[in-house]
RNA sequence: GCCCGGGUGGCGGAAUGGCAGACGCGGUGGAUUCAAAAUCCACUGUCCGAGAGGGCGUGCGGGUUCGAGUCCCGCCCCGGGCACCA
């Protein structure tokens, strides 16, 4: 395609142009109001995919317009530059990761650059780079210190694919690993965590104060999953103590206390601690069948057994019996796999009649349901899907069949259990949570190395601040099993104790690299304090974000762990005080699909940004990404897309035709002052629309109205227009461009102006030019579209309805007679109902 | 199963309860050209009609309203998230 300028020396010229005169670097001096915009940093994985692009174009769109508009951006880079893919190159290849990463990131600077992006370069962060990681390491000794990094045995999710052990968020749904996709193992491991948990409450209640998509609020909602309810103690028949003997009880939890009095047995996990002391002999077999199968089946295939037939082989009976404490009466006890270990207490209190769950199994193994809870009138009938039996009853209603709770509403009915079992000394309200702690141990060796040495007479040390950072020895071997190096390197292994000063070993686990870029955004307000991970006061210069603009991918991982930490830190005193939210405002962008499915390397569906950053250039690509739909929305990369990217080429070719023309108009101003007037007021109703589309983010419709305006003006240019009216109309489009297609706007501006388009102030409509002399008036009849007439904005509400009236059409209508009824909204609209 | 999004021309999409389809892509016709590219102009939801014009039309069925793509009720379909969490 034959294009009216020279777009990639442009490009490259306002490229370094940009670089060299540092217009992008700000310091906490600034006098400007600060403004913190930041685009997710990420795994450096090569040249920048469409991702990426999209991503990038909007933050650079909003550290140019609100530079323009007179803040102080700061606007920082960086890489996430730990993980699994480099060790994996290195296991094939050889090649040592660091090699391997930075050049990786070398690639994905250059074609971000090529974007024209611009970045405060100089406070580029690296998690591989041993400044990070000693400041990493030493976050981490402040959590051991506080407590909030812990070690602790546990059962733990094995990838066997990425040989390491994850944490609950890095496994999906499936049970499978959601960067290798292998099905993860259960493995009980000693291994280090984080104390996420204790933040829970404080990561619930922050989110309402957010100005983040409601989405991805709900998905962490749910992931923190916090449930209210009470747990008491069910005393095994006979074995109450009163003989003398050891009481025995089992404790459960329940969100429903008010549902007790239906309470027809109970339910241990499989491998709850009293299986064993609550099994009889008689049951022994079919008890110890039950658990060693649940034991052998992953949590996959588990949840894929279902159905009735599944149900029952999936429980037994121990042979034992609870009392309820409510009604006195004992129940039997099951041990059954739907009931989870992890969750709770690991035993229920099963009731029926208002469990779903608990309803299925009472059917199979033939056990009593008594309802507490009186369902609708013909429920038992007709209550279920398609009108067949209803079953569980879960919804709201009165207490039947529960003594002194009867006639209560459920959440009184609630409350007044809990009380009760409180009086009684039996149990008490808790609150349970889906959240575990953060399981941050990696067995690799392309991570941060956990800063710990086991001493056999001082147990576990931190490695003191003035020995850090610990850095893994480069002398490695990158073993095909996938073992670390770091596990059989005896010089990284073997050291002294820094307390004793005895021999000991080093931990060999790394972190996991989601601890990298839970801080990287406070790291990035101030790099270059000596002594400290970042200067508090000029954190707090800075933060919160003010704009954090990432995929719907990190909804719940990164931007979860991300809030913990900047909490944790400001209680550590390394954050400022009251910092509690890192990010402000988020925004998640749609993602790339083709074909309907995401635009992936594993897909093998990689569209190369290079291969339109070297033809149609980086002006029109970024022009695609914000005019194609809204931002929000995924974009499908069809065979039509390049005929669009085309078109937004040609676009910027009409600008620059019209700004930068290739011959001196001829002199001859022929237009009318009429003519003048409509373009300039077309000019400022421009500013006032691209103004208030890009405060909504409608950049899709601030392009459209830009390509509008060029159509308006292109033919008044043409049949000669007044210079100055023209150049009103081009100097504020280039400005209103600025930000999208900062080369094109750049170029042609420094070629009318001299100075940089950048540098200018963003513009301001005149109000007197944003009202209309005349607008269209629609006349409808019954609702009908029957006329238009040009009105005066003013009109009166009178008016409007003696011009409508008077309109051959609705005369017409009328047909003589009186009209019903007359809807005037002046200026907009007359509706003659007749 | 539960919780979010979303269904508008051939396509991407636009529309504070007030002219549905802005803008762009694609398509058709034309100007320019020896010819092409590029550029420019006109038309382009659908049906009826030679035309003027008119009927229909925002997933489906109801409702509120002078007026509904937009609000309410009940469904259908698509996408995403969560899911033995007691």
């Amino acid at each position: 395609m034959a294009r009216a300028y020279d777009v990639i020396e442009t490009e490259k010229k306002w490229q370094r142009r940009w670089r060299e005169e540092g217009t992008y670097e700000v310091d906490a001096d600034d006098p400007r109001p600060p403004w913190y915009v930041l685009s997710m940093y990420p795994y450096p994985s090569g040249a920048a995919h469409m991702g990426h692009v999209r991503n990038y174009t909007f933050g650079d769109l909003l550290v140019r317009h609100r530079t323009m508009l007179g803040y102080a951006v700061l606007s920082p880079f960086g890489f996430d530059s730990f993980g699994l893919p480099a060790e994996n190159a290195a296991i094939k290849t050889g090649t040592h990761p660091r090699i391997f990463t930075d050049a990786r990131i070398d690639e994905l600077k250059e074609s971000i650059t090529s974007l024209g992006a611009v970045y405060d370069w100089r406070r580029e962060v690296r998690s591989h780079d041993p400044e990070y990681i000693k400041w990493n390491q030493v976050i981490f000794t402040r959590f051991l210190e506080a407590g909030l990094a812990y070690r602790a045995n546990a059962p733990v999710n094995w990838c066997p694919g990425c040989k390491t052990v994850l944490a609950n968020e890095q496994v999906l749904a499936d049970g499978t690993c959601e960067r290798s996709g292998d099905v993860v193992d259960k493995r009980d491991l000693e291994q280090w965590f984080l104390g996420i948990t204790r933040y829970a409450d404080e990561l619930l209640d922050g989110l309402d104060g957010l100005a983040w998509p409601e989405r991805v609020k709900t998905m962490q909602r749910n992931w923190i999953g916090r449930s209210e309810g009470a747990e008491f103690d069910l005393v095994v028949e006979g074995r109450d103590g009163a003989d003398g003997g050891e009481r025995l009880a089992l404790r459960v939890f329940t969100t429903r206390p008010d549902t007790s009095f239906g309470m027809t047995y109970c339910v241990l996990a499989p491998e709850h601690p009293l299986v064993g002391a609550l099994t009889t002999p008689d049951q022994a077999d079919a008890v110890a069948d039950l658990v060693a199968r649940a034991r052998a089946s992953s949590d996959v295939e588990r949840l894929s057994q279902s159905g009735d037939a599944g149900l029952e082989k999936r429980g037994a009976f121990t042979g034992s019996r609870v009392i309820n404490p409510f009604t006195g009466t004992p129940v039997p006890v099951y041990v059954a796999d739907y009931v989870l270990m992890g969750y709770g207490t690991g035993a229920i209190m099963a009731v029926p009649a208002e469990d779903t769950r608990d309803w299925d199994f009472a059917q199979v193994h033939g056990l009593p349901i008594v309802r507490t809870v009186q369902p609708p009138e013909g429920w038992d009938e007709t209550g279920g899907p398609g009108g067949t039996p209803g079953g569980a009853y879960t919804g709201t209603g009165v207490k039947i069949n529960s003594a002194w709770l009867d006639g209560m509403e459920i959440a009184e009915a609630k409350e007044a259990a809990t009380a009760w079992l409180e009086e009684q000394g039996r149990g008490e309200r808790t609150v349970n949570y889906r959240l575990r702690d953060w399981l941050v141990s990696r067995q690799r060796f392309w991570g941060c190395p956990i800063p710990v040495v086991y001493c056999p007479i001082d147990g576990i040390v931190a490695v003191p601040e003035d020995q850090l950072p610990v850095v893994a020895p480069d002398d490695v071997e990158f073993l095909p099993t996938g073992e670390s190096p770091l596990a059989v390197h005896d010089g990284f292994r073997n050291t002294t104790c820094p307390t004793c000063g005895g021999p000991a070993t080093r931990e060999t686990d790394t972190m996991d690299t989601f601890v990298d870029s839970s801080w990287y955004f406070l790291r990035f307000t101030d790099p270059w304090t000596p002594d400290a991970p970042f200067d508090k006061e000029i954190a707090a210069h800075w933060m919160p974000v003010d704009q954090y603009i990432g995929g719907v991918e990190h909804a719940i991982l990164h931007l979860l762990y991300a809030r913990f930490f900047t909490k944790a830190l400001a209680d550590l005193g390394l954050a400022p005080d009251g910092l509690r939210e890192p990010f402000a405002n988020l925004f998640t962008q749609g993602m790339i699909r083709m074909n309907g499915t995401k635009m992936s390397k594993s897909k093998g569906n990689l569209v190369a940004p290079t291969d339109y950053l070297t033809t149609v250039g980086a002006d029109a690509l970024r022009l695609f990404h914000l005019f194609v739909g809204p931002p929000a929305d995924d974009v499908d990369w069809s065979e039509q897309t390049d005929s669009v990217i085309d078109g937004c080429a040609r676009f910027l070719d009409r600008v620059w035709r019209l700004a930068v023309p290739e011959e001196a108009r001829n002199g001859e101003d022929t237009s009318t002052p009429e003519a003048d007037l409509e373009i300039r007021r077309a000019t400022h109703r421009l500013i006032d629309r691209v103004s208030r589309d890009y405060e909504r983010w409608s950049y899709n419709t601030a392009v459209a109205a830009c390509m509008e305006f060029v159509n308006t003006l292109a033919p008044y240019v043409r049949d000669g227009g007044r210079a100055e009216v023209i150049d009103e109309a081009v100097d504020t489009l280039l400005l209103l461009l600025a930000p999208m297609t900062p080369h094109v706007a750049a170029e042609a501006w420094e070629r009318r102006h001299g100075d940089e388009v950048h540098a200018r102030s963003w513009p301001t409509a005149e109000a007197d030019l944003l009202v209309e002399e005349t607008v269209t008036m629609v006349v409808q009849v019954n609702g009908k579209v029957r006329d238009r007439l040009e009105v005066a904005p003013g009109i009166t509400e009178d008016d409007a309805a003696a011009a409508a009236l008077a309109t051959e059409s609705v005369v017409a209508a009328l047909a003589g007679g009186e009209p019903k009824r007359v809807i005037a909204r002046p200026p907009k609209l007359v509706n003659v109902v007749v």
